[in-house]
DNA sequence: TCGAATTAGTACGATATCGTACAGATCAAA
DNA sequence: TTTGATCTGTACGATATCGTACTAATTCGA
C-alpha cells in the first residue's frame, strides 16, 4: 500500500456518479461508504455498504472501467486512497488479485443477505442489525448518525426509526441523542436483530480471514 | 462450449448445499436458477435469479471452490452443463473470463436492484417484476408458477399473492389458473411494476451485449 | 368417473408502516 | 443569552401485509 494517500471525507461526499471513469479505489479505514438506490420520489435505501473490511472498484477489479452505481460516504472519516491504473497493475500480482476477488465475493455475499434482510425483516430488526454493523467499526466511539439518516439507509420513515429506536433506547440497547448515537448492550441488540447479522460477519471472516 | 452436456431439470432440485465444492457451472437455457435464503421459521426470500442471460459458479470465477448459498431449480427446463476443472481452465482465456467477469458484474447488479426493491417496492409492484423477468425467458410460452412458489419468492404471504395476482388479472394484464400463469399485456405490467425492472435489464444489455 | 390432492378465493382481526403534520427539545452561532 | 436550525417525540387516519383458517374450484390419478 506504499502508493496510498490517506485522505479524509465528510459524511455526504459524493465519490462519483454512474458511468463516470473510476479514477481511484478507496480501502476505508474509519469512513464507511455506500452504494444507494435513489427512485424518483427522492427516496433512497441503502443497497451495499463499505467498511474497513472492503473497498470500492468492484467493477475496476473485474475489468470494467465506468461506474455502474453511486457511491457516497455516509460516515466520514478517512480512507486510503489507490489510482486506478496502479490498482490495475497490482492486480496482476497473485496475492493481491486473491484478497480482491475475495473482497467482490464478500461484498456480493453481504449484498444479497441485505436484500433478503429487507424483503423478510422488519424495521427493528433491520435497524438493530445496520447499527451493529456500524458499532464493530467505530472503535467504541459515539457514532454520528441522525434518524433521519437512517431512515434513507433502511428505506423507512423517519417517524418510524424514531419509534424502533426508542424503543431500543427504552430496552437500554442503545443510547442517543440529536445525531449522537452509541450502542451500549451489543449482545442484546444483537438479540433485537436478526440472524443476517451474524450471517455477513461469519461470511466476511470466511473469506477475508485477516481483514 | 464443446465441451457441455445439456441436462434437464425439474423444478425444486437442489444443485448443491452450502459448503459444498463446485463440481459443475450451469448455463440455464430454459431452466431458471434461484439463490434463496432460508430462515430458521422456514421462511424464504429469493436474493439472486440466474436465467439464461447468466450463469452460475460466481464463486469459482473469483477463485473458490466451495458454494457460499443455495443454488435451487425454480422453473424446471434445460442448461448447460460445464465441469469445474473445464470451466475453470476457460478462465485462463482472455475472451471467456472477460465475458465471465462482466456475468459476475451484472448478477451483482441485479442482486442490489433487487435487494433495495424488496426494501422500497410493495407486493404488487414486485410480483409484477418478477413476472416480465419471467416472462422474458419463457418465449411466449406459460409458466407453472403457483401462488405458493410466488409468495417463496417475494418472501410473502400465499394470500397476498393470490390478492395481487387477482388485481392484475382483473386488470387484464396476466391470466392463470392451478399453476399456469402467462402475461397477456407486457405494458400494462411493466407500468404495475417498478422502475426495478428496467434498470436491471439495461444493466444486462450494457455488461451482457451478446446475450 | 370419482375421490384425493393441489391450487386459489376469501375473510378477519392484528400489526407494521405509511404519510403527514406539528410541537417540543437540543444545539450552534450570533 | 437569544435565536434559528436541526433533531426527535408523537399523533392519527389510511393502507399493506400478516397470520390463520376455512371453503371452493380445479386437476390428476386410480
Amino acid at each position: 500500500m506504499e502508493q496510498c494517500e490517506l485522505v479524509e471525507f465528510d459524511a455526504r461526499t459524493v465519490l462519483h456518479q454512474v458511468g463516470e471513469k473510476t479514477n481511484a479505489v478507496y480501502f476505508p479505514e474509519s469512513a464507511v461508504i455506500s452504494v444507494l438506490a435513489t427512485y424518483g420520489d427522492g427516496s433512497t435505501i441503502e443497497m451495499a455498504n463499505i467498511g474497513r473490511e472492503a473497498c470500492t472498484g468492484i467493477n475496476l477489479t473485474l475489468g470494467r472501467e465506468t461506474q455502474l452505481t453511486v457511491n457516497e460516504i455516509q460516515v466520514g472519516g478517512t480512507a486510503l486512497k489507490l489510482p486506478a491504473a496502479r490498482f490495475v497493475s497490482l492486480l496482476e500480482e497473485e496475492y493481491f488479485r486473491h484478497v480482491l476477488f475475495s473482497t467482490v465475493q464478500a461484498v456480493l455475499f453481504q449484498v444479497m443477505v441485505s436484500g433478503a434482510c429487507n424483503g423478510a425483516h422488519d424495521a427493528r430488526q433491520r435497524l438493530s442489525r445496520w447499527l451493529l454493523t456500524m458499532h464493530d467499526r467505530a472503535d467504541g466511539q459515539h457514532m454520528n448518525l441522525t434518524h433521519e439518516f437512517l431512515s434513507h439507509m433502511l428505506g423507512v420513515r423517519r417517524a418510524t426509526v424514531s419509534k424502533v429506536a426508542a424503543e431500543l433506547r427504552e430496552e437500554g440497547l442503545i443510547t442517543y441523542s440529536h445525531g449522537r448515537m452509541a450502542v451500549t448492550d451489543h449482545k442484546g441488540l444483537r438479540k433485537a436483530s436478526c440472524e443476517c447479522y451474524d450471517r455477513v460477519r461469519s461470511a466476511y471472516d470466511t473469506l477475508l480471514p485477516n481483514a
